[in-house]
DNA sequence: TGTACATCAGTGAACGCGCGTTCACTGATGTAC
DNA sequence: TGTACATCAGTGAACGCGCGTTCACTGATGTAC
């Protein structure tokens, strides 16, 4: 039965919605498109009318949650970013938590769009992170400090994730890596 | 037909090896039981005389890759190793570099077994660089430093990698990355 | 504004395919005498 | 040492299953007059 234009661009949405859950919590192939489909309420007969294919999906499901990413951020201290970042609740959160360390293993082995959707979501999150300072003196090397951060975060988060749900190192990782990204940033405002 | 006892013993390591490898390059997902086993050079029926089961050899093939990295890594300084680590080669030979970097987004959903040899693996390598230099009295400070290294370096690794193939980003954050930890090697050597 | 018709979002059965795993079989290896 | 037999690594067909995708169909929505 058809449904109104907004209502399908409304059921649009909630599926890329639904995806970028999924997909974070279970990877790219722990999701099928039935799963998926009957988790945002629907049949799976209907994806094809949304989207070329489940890959397609994946894409929009990764820009969505970066855009969302930059927003939620906005207004934002970079120390408190980093200190929500690398927190336990975050690893623990997976399916809303960052796309980044969540699907990055599964985008290295993913079709040009999608690795274009995460270039331009690591880029904008630097710009992002830059903007946050007034000093544009010293722009390069923020923007340095920040890319090392960043890797540092999102590596933490995923090392983390590879260690069983009780292990000491696990969390061990996460609060070393916070401590000292804190410590960087607040060395950073003295020097 | 049946095989000797020690080419059967060799036939098995074979397939732990050319699985490591696979694993690697196409993700747990991306290679099949009967793939895996022809690239060793048998038949897939084979496979559950040597493997409980697919996960299991998951399980061995990190095994089998952390320690040969451990043991690589014998004799070379952190400064070497990073250099090495953080480089656009390692980057782009997936097959042949770090199981972590190439595979921890797949482990963190895998089983236990999987999980606690990839717990071990971090542990072995932070123990190993921590025994690199003979200064003891500030182990502590040594083993904070080097996890947040390593953090840095597989999450340098995997964000380049989820770049398209020629994001000028992609090479940035390698480049980024290894004068950043090289930098600070050097001034713990200063300080 | 009311009517007739085209559109198309959503349904659910069906498609071919490749997956992990099982199994009866083969024949060289290992073992007991 | 030689012989008879049990073992078992490796083979290849077959299994059930779930995957991504297609398709004929439904019926409310959107549109033309």
């Amino acid at each position: 039965m058809r449904v109104s234009k907004a209502q399908a661009q409304a059921n649009r949405a909630h599926i890329v919605e639904t995806a970028s859950r999924l997909f974070r919590e279970l990877g790219y192939d722990g999701v099928g498109v039935a799963d998926l489909m009957a988790a945002a309420g629907f049949t799976h007969g209907g994806f094809y009318k949304h989207f070329g294919s489940k890959a397609d999906l994946m894409a929009e499901a990764a820009a969505s949650s970066f855009a969302q990413s930059v927003s939620n951020s906005e207004n934002m201290s970079v120390e408190a970013l980093f200190t929500m970042y690398l927190s336990r609740q975050h690893r623990d959160a997976r399916d809303v938590g960052c796309t980044m360390a969540a699907l990055c293993g599964d985008a290295a082995r993913q079709s040009p769009e999608v690795r274009s959707t995460f270039a331009e979501g690591i880029a904008d999150m630097l710009e992002k992170a830059g903007s946050e300072s007034p000093d544009t003196s010293n722009a390069e090397q923020q923007r340095t400090q920040m890319i090392s951060m960043l890797a540092q975060a999102v590596g933490a988060i995923m090392l983390s994730r590879s260690c069983p749900d009780d292990s000491p190192l696990a969390d061990e990782i996460i609060d070393v890596c916070r401590a000292q990204i804190l410590a960087n940033l607040s060395a950073d405002v003295k020097g």
